[in-house]
RNA sequence: GCCUUCGUAGCUCAGGGGAUAGAGCGAUCGCCUCCUAAGCGAUAGGUCGCAGGUUCGAAUCCUGCCGAGGGCGCCA
């Protein structure tokens, strides 16, 4: 809707500019948008404020020239000019009605469109190490980048979902150490577990479900892994990890350490599952070094010339790409750093084509972004493919307690026992409704003890609602919507006008949140339509109407019951018959 | 110290160059003989952190300051 009447302004606008008022820039500034008063009207657009100076003439002068070159329409009823120049539409009351059969006959797709173009977009979200179970934090990111999929691909944007496994590097080995430190004790042996271990239960579950599986195969002497250790619990924890590796050898090591990556990446997926996250892809770390990705992408960088030798170590010249620092790719003794793996992870992205990549991150990987998109553009890529988007942490609460968050320590509250006390879509809701640079009080408490007062449940009830009105028409025997076309023209109710202009609005609402990858702006539609969907249930019956005017709003009701679920699935939230 | 996000009603948050700044919760007062009261209506509540600047127009953009969260390693 929205677009059609921009389409006829452009064209006015091209036609001034074709007489010569201004030049050929002007039709970028050709802007329309929803009045907030309908006393305005049901657009506005300041285009004659904006080019008033370039025409050298009074605003409201050249709205009037702008409006007598509006090409005729069936949309418009009248336009006036208004205030220091702004151009009002008024629309038809056809152009509303048309929307409830546009809706109905588009059901799912309606809110669809091509503006994406079919460009191939990756998403990549979530990617947390897999020494853990997944925490409310991660979940936040999990919701948020999935209902940018959702949305992207809603835009008509091609989207590819990926998780990237951290399994390699000195986290996963302190994990194996862990889990093969907690099967020792229930082989019976004394172990001295390092306070900065991995603490958390599920390491024993682990070990329990190895020691099930290969009996004794890994019972090494324990008591040549404690002596003489370093003070500083660092290089204490290091020596441990040295001495189980050597220890094992190589190749146990390897199962022990693919135990524990395994069971916590299966558990990590099944519990975004559950939550209705389902990626396209498990890209693995571990597999960049072993297809070469990870020399490649460096010797790439070498041949660009932005590589440099010290003190035995590759360092990359991030200064040169607007990085506060260089750094170091290749270390002393060969091996590569973390971020050599990032950015070959992010060359291989590049390499496999798409239009464009965005990456969100926690809030607390910023420092992150400037080397990666340093890297990026060094690797010859153009730095608009790849967008970073950081999602602020949830900081929680128990009342008005602050719960920390340490994962090592293994005090923290899991996705899954959020999932659990308040629910997956009062929870995906919840996340949902927060932008993501929005820092977000989660209150737990208040999310488990008042989960009905939650948004979602007020959404959730005006579908109930709606579907209740469908079953008992059947129930009761009266005309349905298959006995005969409505007639619209029949709603002349001020919330019957409400809704039509809220159905209009929510292709508008889809595209905009694609644009700016902010699916909370979906989230507070459905809380706007819930809202005059409510007022106008209360305000007049459905089912004790007469029959024409009934069918006209059983009409308008079934295209509010369509929207509110296909807004909900966007978001990854159920749009339930009953309640 | 540097980087980054944020500061809007008592609380949690939308809006992010345009006309009189919004919602939910909380408070006060109403509405179920009637399609689900998990609902609706009404009232009260704001110097949009502070100070400059850009603009015909700033809560919105820019700069500085104040306050809050997060980040800074030849760590992963």
């Amino acid at each position: 809707m929205k677009s059609s009447i921009k389409l006829l302004l452009s064209h006015s606008v091209q036609q001034l500019q074709n007489n010569g008022v201004f030049d050929r820039t002007a039709l970028d500034a050709v802007n329309l948008e929803r009045t907030r008063d309908t006393k305005h009207g049901d657009f506005a657009s300041n285009v004659a404020m904006v080019l008033a100076k370039q025409a050298r003439c009074n605003p409201r002068k050249l709205a009037e020239m702008l409006i007598e070159n509006l090409p005729q329409s069936d949309l418009v009823e009248k336009t006036e000019i208004a205030g220091p120049g702004f151009i009002n539409f008024y629309l038809t009351s056809e152009a509303y009605l048309s929307v409830i059969d546009q809706v109905r006959v588009e059901a799912e797709n309606y809110g669809r469109s091509r503006v994406g173009e079919g460009k191939r977009v990756m998403v990549e979200f979530v990617s947390a190490n897999p020494t853990g179970p997944l925490h409310v934090g991660h979940g936040r990111g999990a919701a948020y980048g999935d209902a940018v999929a959702r949305v992207l691909r809603a835009a008509g944007y091609e989207t590819h979902s990926e998780y990237y496994i951290n399994d390699a590097g000195r986290q996963m080995d302190i994990l194996a150490v862990s889990v093969l430190l907690r099967y020792l004790e229930i082989n019976g042996k004394q172990v001295q577990f390092p306070e900065n271990g991995y603490q958390g239960d599920y390491i024993k579950d682990i070990a329990a479900n190895m020691h099930e599986k290969y009996q004794q195969q890994f019972c090494i002497d324990e008591t040549a892994l404690f002596d003489h250790l370093p003070q500083d619990k660092e290089e204490r924890i290091d020596e441990v990890i040295l001495r189980c590796k050597n220890a094992l050898g190589a190749s146990d090591f390897r199962i022990v350490f693919d135990q524990g990556r395994d069971m916590l990446v299966d558990d990590i997926r099944t519990d975004l599952a559950e939550f209705g996250v389902v990626f396209q892809e498990w890209f693995s770390e571990r597999g960049l070094l072993e297809n070469g990705d990870i020399e490649k992408s460096i010797s790439v960088l070498e041949e660009n010339g932005h590589v440099f030798e010290k003190e035995g170590a590759k360092w990359f010249k991030a200064t040169e790409f607007g990085d506060e620092k260089d750094r170091v790719v290749m270390r002393a003794n060969g091996m590569h750093t973390y971020f050599a793996s990032d950015m070959a992870y992010h060359y291989n992205k590049a390499e496999r084509g798409f239009d464009k990549m965005l990456d969100i991150f926690g809030a607390d990987h910023h420092g992150y972004v400037s080397r990666i998109m340093s890297s990026f553009e060094a690797l010859g890529n153009d730095p608009q493919r790849l967008s970073i988007l950081l999602v602020q942490f949830a900081v929680l609460y128990r009342g008005s307690e602050k719960v920390s968050m340490s994962t090592r320590g293994g005090d923290f509250v899991t996705l899954r026992e959020l999932r659990e006390e308040v629910g997956n879509d009062a929870a995906r809701f919840f996340y949902a409704l927060r932008k993501p640079d929005q820092h977000m009080d989660f209150d737990l408490d208040l999310a488990k003890s008042q989960s009905s007062d939650n948004p979602v449940y007020y959404i959730q009830y005006a579908h109930a609602r709606i579907c209740s009105v469908f079953r008992q028409l059947v129930e009761k025997g009266l005309k349905t919507l298959v006995d005969g076309q409505p007639d619209y023209r029949l709603l002349k109710e001020k919330q019957e006008a409400e809704l039509l202009q809220m159905l209009s609005k929510f292709p508008e609402v889809v595209e905009l949140s694609a644009k700016s990858y902010e699916p909370h702006q979906i989230a507070y539609y459905l809380k706007d339509l819930a809202n005059t969907f409510h007022s106008y249930y209360n305000a007049h019956p459905f089912l004790s109407s007469e029959d024409a005017t009934r069918l006209a709003r059983l009409g308008l009701i079934d295209a509010v019951r369509i929207v509110l679920a296909d807004g909900l699935e966007l978001l990854g939230v159920s749009a339930p018959n009953t309640m």
